[in-house]
DNA sequence: ACCGCTCATGGAAACGATTCCAGCAGAGTT
DNA sequence: AACTCTGCTGGAATCGTTTCCATGAGCGGT
């Protein structure tokens, strides 16, 4: 056959080989308008030479790259990996790559990404906003078709979200019907939604606010783990921990078995979103389950079909009954 | 400021404001020879402008994309999620975006994915191959810049692998100390190496060769699932299961959970590769730990340095004991 | 028979960068 | 003083595609 290393087939040499301009067969490619015979003789000579078109040329010359870019805090958390999944294959229907980018919630590395992005002419991106979405601005101001997932921060950028509030709530409302008063929130850093959601729903059922039992932890296992055990050790009097999402679930199961603190028998949990572990967990773990593959695909196709697009996508959640709560001890 | 969306900022522009050439704004930004005066002018417009040079033009020019692909079997399994991090995490200090897709373990859908890489002019790739390879030959004579991780199907790609035969090996020798003699392998389809490592551990170890005892599932949780149970329920006489993967260990700890049969009571249990929740099943499982961030830096890490490579790489895994295995019953 | 309409077609411009090449100025050498 | 050498500089070609526009053929209507 051909050496080891072939040259790229290019458009010209189709043309050539079918006896036609190039022009002729950029058009019969792309659907446009032709003969039936010159149809069949491009197409032919296009599958005899085994011709793809080379997406460099045709992305500079419509100015704007197919791909689209999407951007998470951690691909690691099951959470957002389902969430990728999801965002992956809405665009396999479509045959459109994704450029994934970690931000690790950091809106420096955000804002370094950002520019990555729109130096590939990437104007479609759907990202998980790491602050409080003003890293965005300029990128908006350039025509960027974004969408957020998971996290609402701008009213101006259609977002694909959990119903936190309705979420939070019946897991609130669980916890109260067991008996519970003092209910903890293990919070991450920027569940504003969620912790609004919470303080609402206590308001809701006449229970007080203590601003204290809304316990903040950065992104990374430690921190979560570090809040987890500060919470279980100085506050006893808590008997219903909620935690915010699933790393920060782990973490207080892992903090409570450390300090020897029984679930469900001496604090009851409720965690934010369902992962395969939890039903394997001892015991298995109640959990407020999110669509976190749901969300990525609705991202997508709303980036996808950017027609009128409603400001904000709203999904249900739903709470898994497990045995990891308890009456009030 | 400028209107709502503005036009790029092209060399063109920098160019004309710095009033000089683009062959010199050019050669500026990209370290080339150039007076401190010129420079300077040149450098103050790109920056008063915010320009920044369009990968598109570039790549076009340069005839590749800078960026890297990589292809997976599936995100949402924490293996390759982690895999994939490590990837990333080696990209981003090179600057490079990543192109992330999901080959469902599908030789079919790798192909696929494949042409798309190639329609993209990817030179750099990073794959978890599907099958035996095979898919890969155009696209290597085309001049691609391979590098398998995770997997080793072909001699003339360079790998970047666990150390599967001293970890299957490690196994097994600590199962047959606490008693073992009838030790199951759990293990998806593909998994020749370790299967092959298997045998072999056997072998070595003077205990008689049953092939019914490797067992073989596809990629997906319900596959898992059903080999799990199959095995538990047909074959009472096997005392030790060792499960490929943490998708197998899973089906394999549900599986014993809905038979009845008790971990490590009944049957002892070592999974391949230490996922967070082994720690938090019950019981916690004892598992063979692979690098996998490590698989995918150092994956990338060859597919960046393209010097003399050597052919595969070899990265050691450990044994991790916990909870799940107990002395023959 | 002529006009005008539609339709297929190919040449050429454009996209934004890199890079070859030639020109030119200034310094150093004989 | 003439010549060479070095080093900076800008014009123009190039990458592979899409798309604008002009051309020409075919054809139906009056």
């Amino acid at each position: 056959m051909s050496g080891p290393i072939s040259r790229r087939v290019t458009i010209k040499d189709v043309a050539e080989a079918a006896g036609v301009g190039v022009a002729t067969v950029s058009r019969v490619l792309s659907g446009g308008s032709a003969s039936a015979e010159t149809r069949e003789r491009v197409l032919a000579a296009a599958a005899r030479l085994d011709y793809r078109p080379s997406a460099l040329g045709r992305n500079l010359r419509r100015q704007r790259t197919g791909g689209i870019g999407l951007l998470v805090p951690d691909v690691t958390d099951t959470f957002y990996a389902r969430l990728v999944d999801g965002v992956l294959s809405c665009a396999r229907s479509y045959g459109e790559p994704v450029t994934v980018g970690v931000t690790g919630d950091d809106p420096e590395r955000e804002a370094e990404l950002i520019g990555t992005l729109i130096e590939h002419s990437m104007d479609r991106v759907i990202a998980v906003p790491s602050g409080d979405g003003e890293t965005w601005a300029p990128a908006l101001r350039s025509g960027l078709n974004l969408v957020f997932a998971d996290r609402r921060v701008r009213a101006d950028v259609p977002s694909v979200v959990a119903d936190d509030r309705s979420g939070v709530l019946t897991a609130v409302e669980y916890l109260v019907g067991l008996g519970h008063r003092r209910i903890a929130f293990l919070a991450r850093h920027g569940q504003s939604q969620r912790v609004a959601a919470f303080t609402g729903a206590l308001a809701a059922l006449g229970l007080p606010a203590d601003p204290e039992l809304v316990v903040h932890a950065r992104a990374s296992r430690d921190s979560a783990y570090a809040a987890a055990a500060g919470l279980l050790q100085h506050r006893p009097d808590v008997t219903a921990v909620l935690a915010g999402g699933n790393v920060l679930g782990e973490a207080a199961v892992l903090a409570a078995r450390e300090l020897d603190v029984r679930i469900p028998r001496d604090v009851s949990l409720v965690m934010f979103d369902d992962v395969p572990w939890a039903e394997l967990c001892s015991p298995p773990l109640t959990v407020i389950a999110q669509p976190a593959q749901d969300i990525g695909y609705r991202a997508a196709e709303l980036v996808f079909r950017q027609g009128r697009r409603p400001p904000t996508v709203t999904l249900p959640t739903e709470l898994v009954v497990r045995a990891s709560c308890g009456p009030r001890r």
